[in-house]
DNA sequence: CGATAGATTGAGAGTTTTCAACCGATGTGG
DNA sequence: CCACATCGGTTGAAAACTCTCAATCTATCG
């Protein structure tokens, strides 16, 4: 949807390629563009001191990102980090300007996807508390898998999705395997049916 | 700011009342309007069915609120509390919808205001992982004390917003009130210095 | 086929929560 | 103005859910 909205003015864009593992923005540091994906996966990660991390959202083909900091006019407070190999257009600030300048229904797009997205944010928040870690892995597993299901999501990834770590995500993926409700092949996995691993994922723990 | 900018339009629009502990609106009703806050406080919670709450975002004078879902489009995600005697003007979709049309510059403002709402409920989504509940705590009493000074925040409220127990603020509390980097008055408290406080809460908790 | 990143499993540790009992403040009606 | 009801706060002890650590195993890829 930006895409289609954006593309007229972004063929003159410059283009750059990651391959998985590269940082595209640090933390901390100030931005100066929007990034659009023409394809690949980016997740975006907020590295603690100790070593913790937290997925904080993924974007795919056609998505932006880069775009909140921008918006709120203050540096960015995570990092984020090519998942696959990807290709991504950089617009930069003033172009991003004088884009929305002329183009409120745009504003409307980017206003509803913030809204959305701090829905999301603060729901994750509110189920730290209140679910079980067991339910927040099947949760994220669900949520990454659906969401780009040729990726292959490693339990670290999950875990970091899910506010636990990969041991835990381990455990409750064998556990999900021994009852049929999550086939295991290899490092990837497949859900043979959410609605059912949903319902177990609303059982308290065992 | 919105109200600066509000103001104008809302002349004739309808007022009402809140005490303590009622409610606004309700999680998962669709939302009508936005508020206005002409004067009060209120707090916008997630009610879990086991009982926990989590204490989200708090709005006082001249904030507007409910806005999220409106502009995502969705029902609410929470539930709006009145947390003293609060008195709102009330806007209707309509008008909102027609101020909106005719303001590009207000739109600016919303994307912005909850670009900065998105980073805080993530740096906050990822303090809970890497920070202890002390630390949290101390961080949430500073904040609720620092936006809202004169409301008497009770233990279950700095709790719910730090993602912890009243019993675990409690302690926190009595241990910052014996080293005397925060000062008990009864049910409220004063903080004698934010910086050492803050020092404080970057310690592994003892 | 070796190297390496990722996954698994077990046992133990530990921060927080939970539960429960009690205390203290605040506010109201008689 | 006192007595009592209620809401909020405090404290201790025990439980518990997860995490941490460590060793081992298995994919996957050059």
């Amino acid at each position: 949807m930006f895409y289609q909205l954006l593309k007229p003015y972004i063929d003159d864009s410059i283009k750059r390629s990651f391959k998985r593992g590269d940082i595209i923005y640090h933390e901390g540091s100030s931005p100066q563009n929007i990034y659009l994906i023409d394809d690949g996966l980016v997740g975006l990660f907020h590295l603690a001191e100790s070593g913790k991390e937290t997925f904080l959202r993924v974007f795919g083909k056609d998505c932006i990102f880069g775009h909140r900091s921008f918006f709120a006019g203050t540096n960015y407070h995570a990092t984020s980090i090519a998942l696959k190999k990807t290709e991504v257009s950089i617009i930069s600030k003033a172009q991003c300007d004088s884009i929305c300048q002329g183009h409120p229904e745009l504003m409307k797009e980017m206003v509803k996807l913030m809204a959305n997205d701090l829905g999301s944010a603060e729901l994750r928040l509110a189920g730290i508390q209140d679910k079980t870690a067991k339910t927040r892995i099947i949760e994220s597993m669900i949520y990454l898998k659906h969401k780009y299901p040729e990726q292959v999501w490693t339990r670290k990834e999950i875990a970091e999705h899910a506010a636990s770590t990969m041991e835990s995500v381990a455990r409750v993926m064998t556990e999900l395997n021994d009852s049929g409700l999550l086939v295991k092949e290899g490092r990837d996995f497949e859900i043979p049916d959410t609605e059912k691993l949903l319902a177990e994922s609303i059982q308290k723990s065992s």
